[in-house]
RNA sequence: GCUCCCUUCGUCUAUCGGUUAGGACGCCAGGUUUUCAACCUGGAAAGAGGGGUUCGAUUCCCCUAGGGAGUGCCA
């Protein structure tokens, strides 16, 4: 199992979303965990669908999330060698023509369901004579194509899910080239997995099926089907089904929630394994830590408030550095290392900054309780003279201890309410270092 | 409808027939802290239900229930 080569194969006709998200990760660790090569592949043989600006965004999101490539290649670039393919297939009598239309296969299916018989196609085409096919034809009929199965067993031992076997009899023969030619992810993807040498295929388990039909084809193409790994779906926090939510939780939604790769990464990684759910350093890490064996058959629920709080986890020791340019982004006077020591303990995100820049460089609305308006006056007069320091706020509550008997929170959370406008937040006397004595007189008057 | 997969604390999971059913996150309480965060200590919290097999089942088998997926001229 040296040296991999797997492929992601998004369609570029949406953006990614957390469940695609997590296919490309777990190819990408398991590639860069053995030394191997993660590919991506753009799957556009839908040409209505597929559009540039989809597969931009998918690059973009792969690349932000830090999932490179070391090989990249679209489909749509690579027909002839799927023509040559169907015709071999055609010669071999693996690939027949249907004249079905869409609504009569559809009724067909519906009887069958009806009747309580699994929905198979009948092989109506296996049986056309040539010279019913030239009928249609000159009808201007244009058939559809598809792969003619064995009907047998087909079984393989699956990464994660151990021995796999699939009854090619209970399948109808797919599709693999439409009525107006063009073709199916079915045919090409396997085509393109030969010719680029994938080793391991690893998808979603609602590719099982699919797997076992495949695999059929790779043989039929004189090829060796790849490993399989197909990984249980996740579901939303409800467990209720795979959620609206999550298919369209974009990397560009979370990304402007101010969420970290990382966090992200982390968490896809991790989750439905038997390792804990928690921060790792970097890709790496989890490349070196990840093992398709630790990874469950039973769906898992993917919950966006463990994100935040693992995202969290990030934000409080981040360095400066690292904030700094999304802190600019925000206003340039926070940009500054005193700031963000100050405040990332208490934020989600690094946007999330931006609540306590008002209180340290603008305006806020003083909280002074009723009771509190008398205290909060005479801290104003003892406010000692000259600029703030480090020291000032450990001489002023001395002070104010002393003169009005007030102690614990019920001296300093007047304080905190009346300066930062918050019951949470920040050490007040280093926040009132940054807001300055002008700013802390007006709020106290 | 039919086929496949799954089912342990709220969540992610460990357990290769004999365990006080373990860990992590979350939650609760206490400690520390001016607050928050962090940290420390402690706590509550679980093998879907019913049948078997066995000296003994969370673990093996069957049934039921529940969940997921597939059943496309989508991927």
């Amino acid at each position: 199992m040296s040296n991999p080569i797997v492929r992601f194969a998004p369609s570029p006709t949406g953006n990614l979303h957390v469940g695609n998200v997590r296919t490309a990760l777990i190819n990408w660790l398991f590639a860069k965990g053995q030394g191997g090569t993660f590919i991506l592949r753009v799957d556009d043989t839908d040409l209505e669908r597929s559009t540039a600006a989809y597969e931009q965004g998918i690059r973009d999101d792969l690349t932000w999330l830090g999932l490179t490539w070391g090989d990249t290649f679209k489909q749509s670039e690579r027909f002839a060698q799927y023509d040559e393919a169907a015709d071999k297939l055609r010669e071999m009598g693996r690939l027949y023509a249907c004249y079905e239309t869409a609504d009569e296969l559809d009724r067909q299916r519906k009887l069958q369901r009806a009747r309580g018989k699994p929905p198979i196609y009948n092989r109506a085409g296996l049986d056309l004579t040539d010279e019913e096919k030239a009928a249609y034809d000159a009808e201007g009929r244009k058939p559809h194509w598809r792969f003619k199965l064995s009907g047998e067993r087909v079984v393989w031992t699956d990464l994660v899910r151990g021995e796999q076997a699939i009854e090619t009899s209970s399948l109808s023969d797919p599709v693999l080239i439409r009525a107006d030619g063009s073709y199916l992810y079915t045919l090409p993807s396997c085509v393109d997995d030969i010719d680029a040498s994938i080793t391991h295929v690893v998808r979603g388990e609602d590719h099982v099926t699919n797997s076992g039909a495949q695999i059929e084809i790779f043989e039929a193409l004189g090829g060796k089907a790849p490993a399989m790994a197909h990984t249980p779906l996740l579901v939303g926090a409800d467990g209720a089904s795979l959620s609206k939510r999550l298919g369209s939780l974009g990397m560009g939604e979370l990304r402007s929630q101010g969420i970290e790769p990382l966090a992200i990464c982390s968490h896809l990684a991790k989750l439905g394994t038997s390792d804990n759910v928690e921060i790792r350093e970097s890709l790496e890490q989890l490349a070196d830590e990840f093992d398709f064996n630790k990874i469950g058959r039973a769906p898992a629920r993917f919950d966006e408030a463990d994100l935040k709080s693992l995202n969290a986890a990030i934000t409080h020791s981040m360095p400066f550095e690292v904030a700094k340019d999304r802190l600019l982004a925000l206003d340039a006077v926070a940009a500054n290392e005193t700031f963000w020591a100050l405040v990332r303990e208490n934020c989600q995100s690094v946007e999330d900054a931006a609540r306590f820049i008002p209180v340290a460089y603008g305006e806020i609305t003083p909280m002074i309780d009723g009771e509190d308006r008398e205290f909060i006056s005479a801290a104003a007069d003892l406010l000692p003279a000259g600029d703030i320091t480090a020291d000032t706020w450990g001489e002023w509550t001395t002070a104010l201890k002393s003169s009005t008997g007030r102690k614990g929170k019920g001296l300093f959370m007047p304080l905190r309410k009346a300066l930062t406008g918050m019951e949470r937040g920040p050490s007040v006397g280093d926040m009132l270092v940054l807001m300055g004595r002008d700013r802390a007189l007006k709020r106290l008057s």
